[in-house]
DNA sequence: CTCCTATCCTGCGAGC
DNA sequence: TGCTCGCAGGATAGGA
């Protein structure tokens, strides 16, 4: 479900329901999803100063700390009327509100950051895609040296943050390159394309309420829709919608990789 | 370093 | 209808 759009409606869903509110306690029922949840957790109280996003992560912070979550593959937050299988973690609100954490694959995570916001999975995040310094050229930096191909390297989170399977595919096929050209052979002008069709697509995806992909809702339970733009991503085998070309499709870096053999090339021609 | 695979876990759809 | 199999939005450890 959750790549940077996703991720960054969740949190302005949750800035909504979170603004002007404050936090009573955090129950715990479980002890871990991937990684245990810290029992400090459950100490945690008091007016919510920012929701705040950094790559696939969110921020609730509070005075003393706050909660960091990633949301993993099917990690979801709502306000709960009911109780539901996988409901690991409730945050009681001093409103009488409970906002409960639900992940059935237990891929995300649920920890305390520090005083100052900050937490160790927050170091050595690569770039912000919808920052200003995302750029062809910091592409460059990042990808010299990588003979790998070049969609696991646009989804490394220390190089670029918050693209992930979706994205990385619908993004090179808006750039025109093939996923498996190695990283380190792009040169400027391609990258410039690229930058900047993460950023288009990406932004295009916020603007269309994130790709609803079997689970993914708002808080407020509406779908995405931008799952019905997707020119490559679970389309293989089918036709380009652009040429016509039957789309291509293999596995990189482990991941199911779809492309369009004519649109999309590992030179410029 | 970089790169590749396997792994964590549950749910769902395809195919038999 | 009911079963098994493979695969899924992510991240990371371990080996080559």
């Amino acid at each position: 479900m959750p790549e940077l759009p996703e991720v960054e409606i969740v949190r302005s869903g949750l800035e909504r329901l979170l603004s002007g509110a404050a936090v009573a306690g955090i129950d715990l029922h479980r002890r871990d999803v991937r990684r245990p949840m810290p029992a400090s957790l459950r100490t945690l109280s008091g007016p919510v100063r920012a929701v705040r996003r950094r790559a696939k992560y969110l921020c609730i912070d509070l005075d003393g700390g706050g909660i960091l979550c990633h949301l993993g593959m099917t990690g979801s937050w709502r306000v709960a009327v009911d109780v539901r299988p996988h409901d690991h973690a409730t945050v009681r609100l001093a409103d009488g509100r409970r906002l409960v954490y639900n992940d059935p694959r237990r891929f995300g995570v649920l920890d305390r950051l520090r005083p100052d916001g900050g937490h160790p999975d927050l170091d050595g995040l690569g770039h912000e895609p919808l920052s200003d310094d995302f750029t062809g050229a910091a592409l460059a930096a990042c990808f010299a040296d990588r003979r790998g191909p070049v969609k696991p390297a646009l989804m490394d989170q220390g190089l670029v943050v918050g693209v992930g399977n979706i994205y990385a595919a619908e993004s090179l096929f808006r750039a025109g390159i093939d996923p498996r050209t190695p990283a380190g052979s792009l040169r400027r002008p391609r990258l410039d394309r690229l930058a900047h069709c993460v950023r288009e697509v990406l932004a295009e995806a916020i603007a269309a309420g994130g790709s609803s992909i079997s689970d993914f809702r708002h808080a407020g339970g509406e779908e995405g829709w931008f799952q019905h733009a997707f020119r490559v991503y679970g389309r293989g085998g089918e036709p380009c919608l652009t040429c016509g070309t039957v789309l291509r499709g293999m596995a990189l870096g482990g991941r199911a990789t779809v492309w369009c053999p004519r649109c999309q090339r590992q030179r410029t021609r």
